[in-house]
DNA sequence: GCCGTTTTCGGCCCGACTGTTTTCAGTCG
């Protein structure tokens, strides 16, 4: 496990351990709030934590919390953190998992029911013990129990492709229904996270209209899959949805069959008035919103779901009061209102974006004019290279690269340099064929266990454009796989580094270079990172695509495409790429033709 | 435990919902 992702563990759950102790809550959500940041990081713990000021410099660490993270990162170890473990049962920790189950509740149960891991609850459930517990009545054991076989089943998070297409089909069956002005996905499904843990839904109704919430309710409620309807409110619904397990590309590649989905999908109607606070409120994240709201504070304002509203001290929620709000029609004005431009719901991490001048000019999915990645029928894509070439120019591209898979990756029918040749004189002329369209002929090179290519310097340097990944050899150790992923990106004549780690998320975990050497190496050397766009992959991920933003890299957006429908994934590469705040003239894809095309010649020549 | 362009001490986001209670504690997002 990476250094960052084991300690941001740690403190999350030294803060638990606290919340179960009934320490400060104030000093647990610090702890948390020090994990989150530590998770998130672009860039190793270790080097920060070498100089003292600038882990002080992060946000929410201060002198005690950077004493722990220096002991980490020096010895391995927080004595804190073992001190609390020695506190509580190790069996513990997992009640805090089951929905419903929270700190004072686990904490009750464990110092006046003696319950100390998940059997032992099921044990005072079931001799009706439980009962005698205060706060613990009927309904609320039946809940437990429920939560209980829920908590046990498969927790991973859902592929933001899968999130995308649920969303479209529950949004559809809603949006043109009467008085309906809105309807849109918020949560982590619009801010573009790698995977999501639910599918939040958002519907504003025009005034006049609240009595079709009923409706919106029902035909959402309707919807084909659902396999459980936890909540029926007029103004929140809640369903559960199986969903069969579908990886893609990747259906049969392990003969493994993985468990199906089930995912929890939440509507919310609110009134058009307040489209745009609750839009913000609901697309979070929730350490974005609170930043928001200490800012409405420090500024005489309250911020809810409802609105901006002036702060006057009562209790009692001022949209209840008919207080008319500062702003709340459209998330921009509530931004504007805290003196800020309108943030991308991607860069919504609490990342310091309520920093920025603005305004935001991040890379846009219109603003993509070129597919440097792409498979044909002479490996394992669908698509002809004419096929392939009519595509990209019926979306828009003035240019697509025919990047077919090297000898070494037999299983994708990978071409021998013999084959290659004839197939780059077929490409090279399609492109004569074909108006309008640029067609570059290139290869997706195998980088190989030891860093070497998967073709002689003497080929390579026909192609018009050389994409070199890992595909083979990806459990390989840190140290091996970092000097492996180096070669490529300093060879003269790689022009980009594809799918760099080969993950492929809730599967597997791909190779952990180091990213820092290796983000270094390609901006000293002007070799582009890949920003994979299959939502399988994502790769390079969100934080080291911001980390290489701020080493100033390149980035290339690449679908990968295999068949016609996948151009359609470029979205969530786009959406990768701004939650790693890049801005369009650092990456490739949407250079005007003439630049794009003279950056590629004057690589390795 | 962190933080400060009114504060280096005394704060620390907001509202809905649920189930337990007779006025509210706990959880969730």
């Amino acid at each position: 496990m990476p250094l960052n992702e084991s300690l941001a563990n740690g403190l999350e759950s030294m803060a638990r351990l606290m919340d179960l102790l009934g320490e400060d809550s104030f000093k647990s959500a610090a702890h948390a709030r020090a994990a989150r940041v530590i998770a998130d990081l672009p860039g190793d713990v270790a080097a920060l934590a070498s100089d003292r000021p600038s882990l002080l410099a992060l946000p929410g660490i201060g002198p005690k919390m950077a004493d722990k993270i220096i002991e980490f990162v020096t010895t391995g170890r927080i004595a804190e953190h073992e001190a609390l473990l020695s506190q509580v049962p190790p069996g513990l920790l997992a009640l805090l998992e089951v929905p419903g189950l929270g700190p004072k509740t686990v904490r009750t149960l464990w110092q006046q029911g003696g319950v100390t891991n998940l059997t032992s609850l099921e044990r005072i459930i079931a001799d009706g013990s439980i009962l005698a517990l205060p706060r613990m009545g009927a309904k609320a054991v039946e809940k437990i129990k429920a939560n209980l076989t829920f908590a046990k089943s498969a927790p991973t998070r859902l592929w933001l492709g899968r999130a995308w297409t649920l969303a479209e089909t529950f949004l559809a069956r809603v949006r043109d229904l009467p008085g309906v002005a809105q309807a849109q996905a918020a949560g982590s499904l619009r801010r573009g996270r790698d995977t999501v843990g639910d599918i939040d839904l958002l519907v504003a109704l025009r005034p006049g209209y609240e009595s079709s919430a009923h409706a919106v309710g029902e035909a959402f409620r309707g919807a084909p899959d659902v396999a459980e309807v936890l909540a029926a409110g007029d103004t929140k619904s809640s369903v559960r949805v199986a969903l069969n397990h579908d990886a893609g590309r990747w259906k049969h590649a392990d003969g493994a069959k993985a468990p199906d989905h089930t995912v929890q999908v939440d509507l919310r109607v609110v009134p058009v008035a307040a489209w745009g606070a609750a839009l913000l409120y609901f697309t979070g994240s929730k350490a974005h919103n609170i930043r928001l709201r200490e800012r409405a504070l420090s500024k005489g304002l309250t911020l809810s779901e409802w609105g901006l509203f002036p702060h006057d001290g009562d209790a009692t929620p001022p949209h209840t009061r008919g207080i008319t709000p500062v702003a709340a029609d459209t998330e921009a004005h509530v931004y504007a209102a805290l003196g800020l431009p309108w943030i991308p719901p991607e860069a919504r991490e609490d990342h310091g974006e309520t920093d920025m001048p603005g305004p935001w000019a991040l890379v846009d999915l219109a603003d993509i004019k070129a597919e440097l990645h792409a498979h044909t029928t002479a490996s394992d894509g669908l698509l002809t290279i004419r096929e392939l070439a009519e595509e990209a120019k019926r979306r828009g591209f003035h240019t697509i690269a025919v990047t077919d898979h090297s000898q070494s990756s037999s299983i994708a029918n990978g071409l021998k340099p013999d084959r290659l040749r004839r197939h780059l004189d077929a490409v090279r002329k399609a492109n004569d064929e074909i108006d309008g369209i640029t067609i570059l002929a290139g290869s997706e090179v195998d980088i190989l266990a030891d860093g070497s290519l998967d073709y002689d310097d003497e080929l390579l340097a026909r192609l018009d454009i050389v994409v070199a990944s890992p595909h083979a050899a990806l459990s390989q150790d840190s140290t091996a796989c970092t000097e492996r992923l180096l070669r490529a990106v300093r060879h003269p004549l790689v022009h980009i580094l594809g799918h760099p780690t080969g993950r492929l998320i809730n599967r597997r975990k791909g190779l952990e270079p180091d990213m820092a050497a290796l983000i270094a190496a390609a901006k000293e050397h002007d070799t582009a990172l890949e920003i994979n766009a299959h939502w399988m992959r994502l790769d390079l991920r969100d934080t080291h695509v911001r980390q290489a933003m701020n080493a100033g890299c390149l980035i290339a957006v690449n679908t990968d495409a295999h068949a016609r429908e996948d151009f359609d994934n470029l979205r969530f590469g786009v959406m990768t790429a701004r939650r790693g705040w890049v801005t369009p003239d650092r990456c490739l894809n949407t250079w005007p033709a003439t630049k794009l095309h003279a950056w590629l010649k004057r690589k390795g020549r």
